[in-house]
DNA sequence: GCTAGAATCTCTAGCCACTAGAGGATCAAG
DNA sequence: CTTGATCCTCTAGTGGCTAGAGATTCTAGC
């Protein structure tokens, strides 16, 4: 171990300026340097950034992520919060999920009867234009 | 006609601070303005400001709403290009919905193998804190 | 005409989660 | 000792708004 910035964010897969900017704010300590002033890393950053990663990638916003982090360090602690966090980030996908299906048809129609032709014929133009064109209320 | 911005607002379902703020970035034109320097509207700009506000709840990025525009004022132009801005948004569409699901997927199953215990023994944490846990590789 | 309160004005700064780039220092290999 | 990759700090930019300060203007009632 001793890993530079360069060869943590290869294993983690969180790109060098994203490391520096996570120290910056805080979800992840300030390491050790090197007498030239460079950043050196071990085990635990490893473990940490890949928490961090996968959760961003599960769409976890930066500040429930410090609070699952500040959770795992408890081990003896209730998970009861994680769970909810969990429940309501579910919950949001769900919403979002269902609200790009909406869209998607919205879009599909539009374009299916876009004849092609000039613009003054042109479905997708003119949806737009008149939100009374459209079959869903796309706007919950 | 001749409305003051709020009412612009209140016909358009655009907050007043995002209409001058379209009106910064020219999405919309600069309007006229009383002697006390107060902008006034007219029926161009509720249509074009329900245009705008209808293709941003699709999900078009404000260039593409810039280009769309642009199309809908040559009305013998061919919506060939409108056609393919709208395609490519609905392809983008579907891989959003689509890491969606996935992601929905792999929280569905982290929470319900959460026993509600420790946290030494979630399932919430533990998956997130290591890759590997995953069924789906949801990192396209 | 006067006053009160709602609406408007400009301007700056903040949000989120990064990303880009300048200009310089340091490190590892040959 | 040189080369070139990597690293450093710092500032500024991204998108699409939103918030707030502090000043002005408009409108309705008296």
């Amino acid at each position: 171990m001793n890993l530079p910035i360069g060869e943590l964010a290869r294993r983690t897969g969180v790109k060098v300026p994203t490391i520096r900017f996570y120290e910056q704010i805080g979800l992840i300590a300030a390491p050790p340097r090197t007498e030239g002033n460079q950043r050196r890393y071990g085990k635990t950053e490893i473990d940490r950034l890949n928490f961090i990663r996968h959760a961003r990638e599960l769409g976890f916003e930066v500040d429930h992520i410090r609070e699952l982090l500040a959770m795992s360090q408890e081990p003896q602690a209730s998970c009861h919060q994680a769970d909810s966090i969990a429940q309501s980030h579910l919950l949001e996908v769900d919403r979002r999920i269902e609200k790009l299906k909406r869209l998607r048809g919205e879009l599909a129609r539009m374009i299916d009867e876009c004849g092609h032709g000039r613009i003054c014929d042109c479905r997708i133009i003119e949806v737009l234009a008149d939100h009374g064109h459209c079959a869903a209320d796309h706007v919950a």
